[in-house]
DNA sequence: AACGCGGGGTA
DNA sequence: TACCCAGCGTT
């Protein structure tokens, strides 16, 4: 954030504390994960998509798999979106495979074909909000930006403030903790502490930095779940258009359908709601329509 | 600000 | 069951 963002003086202490003891901490919380280090912004930027929303141990096999048959964003770019939308199989969310395959030729077009690397032409990327947008800069590039997730925005409202922050609070005080020199493997020590130990039920037993948190200080509710960059509960999942949407692209993975073979093989999905999600499919451009028939990603003619 | 969007893991 | 997950885009 801005150099020089005025904090109360408490929350000055407890940023002044926690930093070192952060990087004290940093070999306790180290994860191997293999997007880590590896030097490669575009394996870095395919991680981050892959990540939003999504654990880390279901990227491992995907990510590798990925960048195996996509490994550059020409690669990406060239391939048909049904390719991808295939290759995204297992991860949930296919607008992010449709939106990284849209970043992908816009970093042909646009950036040579690679990845920008600083965060507002990063933001100006389909799929890359805030949080992907200085991942990528800091781990990628080195540059020195403070992330700010679901686990970050637990860290910042329990053992800096005790309390629920605003999205600007989170922001700034993300910033402020970021030491001078070190600023990306800082952003990774606090997303292992998040994912770790100052997870959703807390294991502050074990906590490397329990010592300098204000909650266990100070003690009361849980300040975390109201607090800004905390992800919120969702609607449940058994029922839901979400799961329906998931079977229909399913089955277009293995193959064309007409509307008569999707409302067969959905046989218990009422035709009208059906026919609403098929419609707002294609309106994202994940499944097209060609003469009768449904197809997964975009239609074009048959390559010869 | 609130909502929709996958689907697997976990308590 | 219900909640959670390295969020984003739309309304």
């Amino acid at each position: 954030m801005t150099p020089g963002v005025r904090l109360d003086a408490d929350l000055e202490v407890a940023v002044s504390t926690l930093r070192p003891a952060l990087v004290r901490a940093r070999g306790r919380l180290r994860r191997d994960l293999p997007w880590i280090g590896v030097g490669d912004p575009w394996a870095v930027y395919v991680a981050e998509v892959m990540l939003q929303q999504t654990s880390t141990a279901r990227v491992l096999e995907p990510w590798r798999r990925f960048l195996d048959l996509f490994p550059t964003p020409a690669a990406c770019a060239g391939a048909g979106l049904d390719e991808v939308l295939r290759a995204w199989r297992g991860l949930g969310y296919p607008r992010r495979a449709k939106a990284l395959h849209d970043a992908a030729r816009l970093m042909v077009e646009r950036h040579e074909g690679r990845v920008p690397s600083s965060v507002p032409d990063l933001l100006a990327l389909p799929g890359v909000g805030s949080y992907t947008a200085h991942a990528v800069a800091s781990f990628a590039f080195g540059e020195r930006v403070a992330v700010l997730d679901t686990n970050v925005g637990r860290v910042l409202a329990r053992a800096l403030a005790n309390r629920a922050l605003t999205p600007r609070e989170a922001r700034d005080l993300a910033a402020a903790l970021l030491p001078r020199r070190g600023a990306a493997a800082f952003n990774q020590s606090l997303l292992d502490l998040g994912a770790q130990f100052c997870t959703a039920t807390p294991r502050c037993g074990t906590c490397p930095v329990a010592r300098c948190c204000r909650w266990r200080r100070d003690g009361g509710e849980d300040p975390a779940p109201r607090s800004a960059a905390v992800s919120r509960p969702q609607g449940s999942f058994a029922g839901s258009d979400r799961q329906i949407r998931g079977r229909l692209l399913r089955l277009l993975e293995e193959a064309a359908r007409t509307r008569g073979d999707l409302h067969r093989e959905l046989g218990d999905v009422d035709a009208a709601r059906l026919e609403r999600l098929l419609e707002g499919l294609v309106g994202e451009g994940l499944v097209s329509v060609l003469g009768s028939r449904l197809v997964l990603g975009t239609a074009r003619r048959p390559s010869r």
